[in-house]
DNA sequence: CAGAAAGAGATTTTCGAAAATCTTGACACG
DNA sequence: CGTGTCAAGATTTTCGAAAATCTCTTTCTG
């Protein structure tokens, strides 16, 4: 044993989304985190220019650690960048929404597989406890459509229930994506929020995902998850007509 | 037709690995091109540490770009970095690359039956043309398999062919994902070079999965794939014992 | 001798200004 | 009237040095 090489602290896998690990040490990456945010709730507009001045004041920082920020969050396509014109927010784009969610679909199916045939006990644990989070949130919300913060909270734990399905698959690859994918979702429903109908009841679809995961019923699940999605996705194109003609009438 | 908003150059999807476009016009973005590509080709060992002094030399640039690259390169995975500590080679890990290959077997599955399905005309022109590169170049490699120009022209022109087998699924976001995943694949083969036997014979595994999707048969088009996936998957694990005996025995 | 504290040196991170590039609008020309 | 050129202003990009953080060795203490 000649030279013990240290011990490095994560396992392996992709870098992984700083966000939802813990707060970064660096300006850079507490700005990139906040960028990722504002973009996500539409503090910042689809399509808004993000100049260096602007930026520098609202989060009160040099223009080094702000560009490492812009290209951390670019990477991911929540910001665009071209040469020497600078950083624009993501413009919304149905099309694009489309896209993401059925990739989700397809990749959460492949996951759920994945952690059916080789789920842990403790993955069983998370997603029974991610599920029941996610209920009380849902009750929460129903009770109180309007409230900014426990619809926040709501999306959190949908997004937790969502990863707990899948964590069981123990491809951190597939759940680096699944970090990626579900942030450019969630700021579309965000998006959504301000010309739909509120709270589709979506409780006992995600019961029955869960409870055919738990039971190790491989179709039964996917299926189900299959379904899940393409309700969403058919919801998407009432909105994206509503919100057409929305926008038409404006101008 | 009061403003006519000046239309944008690319249509939508995720603002995409710069890599494979253009040559970027900032010196941030070459850099990030040049890293890359260095690490990719082992120019760059797994796991060494990339000091701002020594990458400033090497590439004749300021920290500024440079971080900005590192940042780029950083969100995909090329390499990690820590806060405070700087950043570092991504490391060789043979279950990382089983997982890249998994989810790129899933992904490409996914992203051939869409293609099947709704591929254009085009999509069919460009499959049959990559794979014609590809065979050239395969037999060029057959014929001198120490020549590392010929090998990286053939891995290029693997690339493209399994780049064009997926592009007609017109899902933007899955060929962001496959650039990615395909970079990291690549990085590891061109570890193996060094070890295995050269040149393992695929040409007519390409062929037979491209005549399945030219017929449009999409069970058959996804077998091939699969069992063309798995192949490489046997392939590596003997590889992992190999190389692991061998640095075994080097200690 | 083990373990904590402190300081010097190395390295990363951040700042502010200089350099490079892009945009806009005025002006000249066909 | 449309088109091309040029300069001024705005904005992004890059540089080099200052500030902050980490690492490693030494020293001190129990």
């Amino acid at each position: 044993m000649r030279n013990t090489p240290k011990l490095p602290t994560r396992k392996w896998g992709p870098s992984l989304h700083p966000s939802r690990n813990e707060t970064p040490k660096t300006l850079a990456g507490r700005v990139a985190q906040q960028l990722r945010l504002d973009i996500i709730r539409h503090h910042l507009e689809p399509g808004e220019r993000l100049q260096f001045e602007k930026l520098s004041k609202r989060y009160d920082v040099g223009t080094s650690p702000l560009r490492e920020a812009l290209f951390q969050v670019a990477a991911q396509g929540l910001v665009v960048a071209e040469d020497h014109k600078g950083f624009v927010v993501a413009p919304i784009q149905f099309d694009e929404m489309l896209d993401v969610s059925n990739l989700r679909a397809n990749l959460e199916a492949y996951a759920i597989r994945s952690a059916i045939r080789e789920g842990r006990e403790d993955w069983e644990v998370d997603l029974l406890s991610a599920f029941h989070r996610l209920k009380l949130a849902g009750s929460a919300v129903s009770a109180d459509q309007d409230d900014e913060d426990l619809r926040t909270e709501w999306e959190d734990r949908h997004r937790a229930f969502h990863y707990a399905l899948c964590k069981g698959c123990g491809s951190p690859w597939l759940l680096h994506f699944f970090d990626e994918l579900y942030d450019h979702m969630e700021r579309y429903r965000r998006y959504f929020w301000k010309y739909a109908e509120r709270a589709v009841a979506t409780d006992h679809e995600h019961e029955a995902i869960m409870k055919a995961a738990l039971d190790r019923d491989e179709e039964r699940a996917v299926n189900l998850l299959q379904a899940h999605f393409q309700k969403q996705a058919r919801l998407t194109m009432n909105l994206r007509k509503k919100v057409e003609r929305a926008t038409a009438a404006a101008s």
